[in-house]
DNA sequence: TTAGATGCAAATGTTTTGCATTGCG
DNA sequence: CGCAATGCAAAACATTTGCATCTAA
């Protein structure tokens, strides 16, 4: 059982009283296969974990699921490509806004958090007279073992 | 005929020659297409109005020439949602990287283009021992008239 | 003449949905 | 018990591909 596993069930109890809506067993099974992996999982990923953990669970219902936690605020998701998305457990306590490094030589996602990045965003879109709701920021590039040696050691 | 048709013309020629590759009617017409509506467009729109200037061109041809104009330079591919890719045209001399402000109200993209941040990402990657490739920003938010009027002044 | 381009239909890959059934509250 | 959730299959959606035919060079 991962370590921020009760801190997210319980965050998930509560949405799910407030909406009315039911913790199953699927359910649970997907928050712990969610929260034992690799940060970023794409669906297949999930899947094959939430099986082996349960089988027999449909893919719909990872997908539904996923998008309940993502509302719930203990998911992110993110298109970092073209292909599947990829979700990420949100921070308990402090869910700061971060963005993304990505190596496109090993996929290796590297996370950051800039301030001043941010706050010029703020001020570009102040000056377009935009309320800015939310954004999107992925640097593209290769990380230094894939330079250098061409080899990826997260992988 | 566009203003841009000439150079955009011009340069599709010369990658074409260069790769050995054909320039048919249905290149022309995408093209003149391509540069005469909105500045981004989906592929279903630059199919409905490639097909008014030659009717029977097939959705195929639209997606395979799309990915040849990016190729060629005259055709930058974003994807800002989750639907279908949009495409601008390149500019022809100064093809400076540009960013986008996205409002989710009206859907009007707004470019910008902010030479501090690019700087501070560039400082953010090579701190990660990043070389950066790429990059996106996409900035989501509600523009003036949706936020004030809940009016869209441009569509 | 011939390699490349086209249009169609079919395949692909990701995600969503309809529906009969199951199960949580 | 009743409404929500599940699993399955099918649909939806954007995009790509195979292939016979056509056409620019």
């Amino acid at each position: 059982m991962p370590a921020n596993y009760d801190a997210a069930h319980d965050r998930l109890t509560e949405y799910m009283r407030r909406k009315g809506l039911k913790l199953t067993r699927q359910r649970e099974t997907i928050l712990r296969a969610f929260l034992s992996g690799q940060k970023h999982v794409a669906i297949d990923g999930l899947l094959a974990e939430t099986r082996r953990l349960h089988p027999g669970v449909g893919h719909a219902t990872v997908y539904r699921t996923m998008k309940l936690f993502v509302e719930a605020g203990i998911a992110h998701e993110h298109n970092f490509t073209d292909g599947p998305a990829q979700y990420e457990p949100a921070e308990a306590g402090n869910d700061e806004h971060h963005d993304h490094l990505i190596c496109t030589a090993c996929d290796r996602i590297v996370e950051f958090e800039n301030d001043e990045i941010e706050a010029l965003q703020d001020r570009v879109a102040a000056g377009h007279g935009f309320r800015l709701t939310d954004h999107r920021m992925q640097l593209f590039g290769v990380c230094e073992g894939m330079a250098t040696r061409g080899i990826c050691s997260i992988r």
